[in-house]
DNA sequence: GACTTAAATGCAAATGATTTGCATTTAGAT
DNA sequence: ATCTAAATGCAAATCATTTGCATTTAAGTC
């Protein structure tokens, strides 16, 4: 996961110097074969038999800093997160004002954190780029 | 407030078709004043004498569909509010990830949502542009 | 393979933001 | 001045997230 890491679990965890559990790796591999931004409690409702939500949060902030995960957005008082590997490039995010669903939008040739600049005296470490609005299903619904 | 409207708490309320309350002119005349994105409780304490904390949640909401203001962004399970005005033209946010604080920043010419739009389906209401890292007080501290 | 220990986990309780139910008050029309 | 739907205050509920603490376990070390 990391900028040059594999996408396998306990390799991820070891080459990120985090003792390897159980529960990590049952959380990793959920958040894999997931494929798109998630929250905790879609990870929870995505595994059978998944950890206690205390250590799903506690993992998540380590996979955060770790740089395995990254914040895709916040959004109505949850946060989403995705992996933060080479497979896996920054774009934006779409919320759907209908369902909630939250979609990966493919990523935008020419926008990057380079070129939007912020004023001086701010230093960025990251960009994140959010539309709203209905997603396909909600639209044509109406 | 609205696209054309005026900034009179009284007009805004009257124009957006809403019962003028003591409570809506006080929470609306508290927002000019703050002259920034704010969170609910941002604005409480901006306030001598505010409304009961449900009272400020409903008519967040309601301002919200009247277009009297708009979701500036989330983070850390909190909602950033801000004037939706012809003289608050959206701009993108920073948010300080060792002092939470939320800035406004310059609008980005020729990055609007016209120019960034996402895959077909989709229908954009909104756009956001969120930055995060350290602000120019904390980034000087380090 | 058993031993040791710091780190990880589960569970329950705390927190903080936001929402809701309901009895009371009030803006605005009659 | 009167009436009624809408707005408010207050308390309690909900939801996401965090924390305290006793118990379990990964990963050396012998």
């Amino acid at each position: 996961m990391s900028s040059e890491g594999s996408c396998v679990p306990r390799t991820v965890l070891t080459e990120a110097g985090l003792k390897v559990t159980r529960q990590r790796i049952d959380v990793l591999e959920a958040i894999v074969r997931y494929r798109k931004a998630f929250s905790v409690s879609d990870i929870k409702q995505a595994m059978t038999g998944a950890p206690d939500t205390a250590t799903i949060y506690r993992n998540i902030m380590l996979f955060l800093e770790k740089k395995i995960l990254r914040t895709a957005l916040s959004c109505n008082g949850t946060s989403f997160y995705e992996l933060d590997c080479s497979h896996n490039p920054r774009h934006p995010h779409f919320v759907c004002e209908m369902c909630g669903r939250v979609f990966c939008l493919k990523h935008i040739d020419g926008v990057e954190e380079q070129s939007l600049l912020p004023e001086r005296g701010f230093r960025v470490t990251a960009m994140q780029l959010e539309y709203r609005g209905l997603c396909p299903a909600c639209n044509s619904k109406k």
